[in-house]
Order: C-alpha cells, then sequence, then structure tokens
DNA sequence: AAATTTACCAACCGCCTGACT
DNA sequence: TAGTCAGGCGGTTGGTAAATT
C-alpha cells in the first residue's frame, strides 16, 4: 500500500495540477481549525493528498483572505516597476509593500510586462517569460488577453518612468536609483551591498504602509534617519 | 470554420537558509 | 560541528483561452 510520508498526506501518492474546490474547501477549513505553518501536517490534517509546499503554495497565492484580487491598478503598477528597478526580481521583498498582492502576482506580472517592454523601453527584463495580470483561480477565469490588451495604461507608466528619469525628474525614486547605480558601477561588491541595504529596509517599522500613505513619496534617504 | 499562434495564468521544481538536534 | 528538516523564494513549465491567419 501506500507509505504515508510528511510531503503527500494520508497516502503516499501525489496529487498535482489543478486544485478542485473541494480540496480548497479542505484547505481552507484546515487552516481555519490549526493556523497557518506547520505545512509538513496540514496534507495529513486536511486529508489532501498534496505535498506540503502546494497546500503552502494554494493557500498563500489564493485562498488567504486577505488577498486582494482584480487588476493593479496604476499606481501598483507604477510602485512594482520602480521596487523592481530598485530590488531587482527579489519578488517576495516587492510584494510584500503591495498589500493583498501575492509574490506570484508580482511576479508574473513583471515578468510580462516588464519583459514585453524591455526591447523598447530598456527597462532590465527578468528571467522568464510569463505573467500575472490578476489573480484568479484555475477553475474561475475572469480575464482575458483582450481585456487586458485594451488599455495599455502600464506602457504609458513605463514611458513616463523613464522620461521622467531621463530629465532627472522621477523624485520618488531618484535616491534610490542613484543608490542602485552607484553600487552597481563602483561596487563589486554589489550583492553585498544590496543585501545589506535590503535587511536595512526591514528594521523599518512603518515601511509597509508608507507606499499607502503615498505612493510617489517613498523615499528611501528618509529611511536612514 | 478550422488551424495555428500568441498570451496568460496556475502550479510545480529545485535550491537556499535558518532552526533544531 | 554536522546533519536533518521545514519554510521560503525565484525560475520555469504546461494547459488553456483568445487572437490571428
Amino acid at each position: 500500500m501506500y507509505q504515508q510520508n510528511s510531503e503527500t498526506g494520508s497516502l503516499g501518492r501525489v496529487v498535482k495540477g489543478s486544485w478542485s474546490d473541494e480540496e480548497d474547501d479542505l484547505l481552507r477549513k484546515c487552516i481555519q481549525k490549526y493556523g497557518e505553518g506547520n505545512w509538513k501536517r496540514v496534507p495529513e490534517r486536511a486529508g489532501l493528498n498534496r505535498c506540503r509546499k502546494s497546500c503552502r503554495w494554494r493557500w498563500l497565492n489564493y485562498l488567504k483572505p486577505s488577498i486582494k484580487r482584480g487588476h493593479f491598478n496604476e499606481d501598483e503598477v507604477k510602485f512594482i516597476i520602480q521596487q523592481h528597478k530598485l530590488l531587482g526580481n527579489r519578488w517576495s521583498l516587492i510584494a510584500a509593500k503591495l498589500p493583498g498582492r501575492t509574490i506570484n502576482d508580482v511576479k508574473n506580472y513583471c515578468n510580462t510586462h516588464l519583459y514585453k517592454k524591455h526591447s523598447i523601453e530598456n527597462i532590465p527584463a527578468p528571467a522568464t517569460n510569463t505573467m500575472t495580470h490578476n489573480t484568479s483561480s484555475c477553475v474561475d477565469r475572469p480575464e482575458s488577453s483582450a481585456t487586458i490588451k485594451e488599455p495599455k495604461w502600464w506602457e504609458n507608466i513605463l514611458v513616463e518612468l523613464q522620461r521622467e528619469e531621463k530629465e532627472g525628474k522621477s523624485q520618488n525614486c531618484s535616491g534610490l536609483d542613484f543608490e542602485q547605480d552607484n553600487l552597481g558601477q563602483q561596487d563589486p561588491n554589489i550583492n553585498d551591498g544590496m543585501d545589506q541595504w535590503l535587511n536595512s529596509l526591514k528594521e523599518v517599522p512603518n515601511l509597509s504602509y508608507q507606499w499607502e500613505e503615498n505612493l510617489l513619496d517613498f523615499d528611501v534617504v528618509n529611511l536612514w534617519a
């Protein structure tokens, strides 16, 4: 028979692929009962033949009540672009500053939109070629590509940001660019510098809501104060 | 109308890190 | 100190709907 182990839940056979409504329900009830964490035991507790990572991923990216659905608005896109320029592919850090948005959302969004515009707008291309424009389950898929294509307002944002940068007008992230550019050009240990800097960001208690107060007033210089 | 291509998103994989023993 | 394990992250892939030919 199947052997029980921590990765597979009650049976040794791991289920892969799309999550069914029933599985979602089981996982949701399990988390409600036992709370988040201890993912090793979640498959067993929930009665799911999913690996712990799959359970965790499903909860964090789709089932968690705080997740914000739907399109990224202009402010969010602008913020993502700025942060991506600053932080690179550190999706978790970027997503952490966007309340309700998941790492997967941000990552997919950047990967598609920024990558597509890379050749035109000279924006550093992410490593992959996928995107998440909205968060929807595998069953319910409300946004069509046609819907997404129509406005293309995000392209305008990219153009605007680039223009502002050239003109030296980008107040909100000029400081950030300065830090990064200098590190990149002069400091061979750029990653070490960035890591140090990022660690310091974690120490700032109100960073997470600063962008909510005023996205474009995000100023790294003040973080050091 | 059918076939093909493109675009998008959900999901998985593999690696890294930190905690624990 | 080394080994193990769980959590977390970034990269990548596969399936499907939409658009195009």
